[in-house]
DNA sequence: GCCTATTACTTCGGATACAAAGCAAATAGG
DNA sequence: CCTATTTGCTTTGTATCCGAAGTAATAGGC
């Protein structure tokens, strides 16, 4: 029977508000230097390592919805960071793969992030970062539970 | 100098992808109980306690732009949720207050995020709990400091 | 070989966000 | 007192997101 913890009640609200602010900052951060969204950016770094996947596999890596995905790769095939590919197995999937420019992108944004990472964490140790993520991980696993 | 820590270079993505998470639990949670949205629900949460204030205030409580509370307070006072006032003292500037049936949303409101945050936090102790709060005060300010 | 269910993606409508530009009112400087 | 700047809010355009509905293709049951 834990007392009321009170600061608790607002937990999700700064929540969201860090992402809302982080998410500007890194916005800024990166369009300063790659030119990319963070949307994008997550396109490009998850295709690095699945490069020719399905675009539901694309939705599932990135937690968005295969409509969400839909539109990201659209934009990005229209400046040419990505390609759909039809699938002769399937012919209802499609798969996505990384253009050269797609590569040479990704790389300025695999380095722009660890700088922006590295930033986030200033002033937090190891044991504390180890915290965050499991945060990170639990929480979406709790909010999702039934009731 | 602190040894390359390779969980760092996604902790963004991981947060973001949490967040998504998150906000879509929540959205359906209230959906199903008080029936509004987060966005809106950090509104009649802070004018619970600043009840009156300008519309600068509100953007900067719930870490929004004005653009963005414009069209958010315009929905809200569409669905009888707040009111907009015009000042006296300063005719560039509004005020914004809940109507009587804001009030007794929020109260709903209110009770739906004590066990929402409850759940978000089972399975971590009290200091971990600090420490994330930790994170989401430091990392916002971290993230946009200059360079 | 059909009929139905499922799966994969797209489309559409609505909410939310920012940035930049616009407008009106208050303030500052001369 | 008049102009220039600042401030507060709104408008506009683009990017995201979701959920629900639509389309096409595969898979399963018979």
């Amino acid at each position: 029977m834990a007392i009321a913890r009170p600061v608790d009640r607002r937990l999700f609200f700064f929540f969201d508000r860090a992402h809302t602010q982080m998410a500007k900052a890194a916005d800024n951060f990166l369009s300063t230097r790659s030119g990319v969204s963070t949307a994008q950016a997550a396109v490009l770094i998850y295709l690095g390592y699945n490069d020719n996947c399905r675009l539901s596999d694309l939705a599932e890596g990135t937690g968005r919805k295969n409509s969400a995905v839909t539109g990201l790769i659209s934009r990005m095939e229209k400046d040419d960071l990505v390609q759909r590919h039809g699938q002769l197995t399937d012919r209802r999937s499609k798969s996505v793969s990384l253009t050269g420019k797609g590569w040479a992108l990704r790389d300025d944004v695999m380095n722009d992030f660890r700088d922006f990472n590295d930033r986030l964490i200033k002033g937090m140790s190891d044991s504390e970062v180890e915290t965050v993520l499991k945060f990170l991980t639990l929480g979406p696993e709790n909010a999702k539970s039934a009731s």
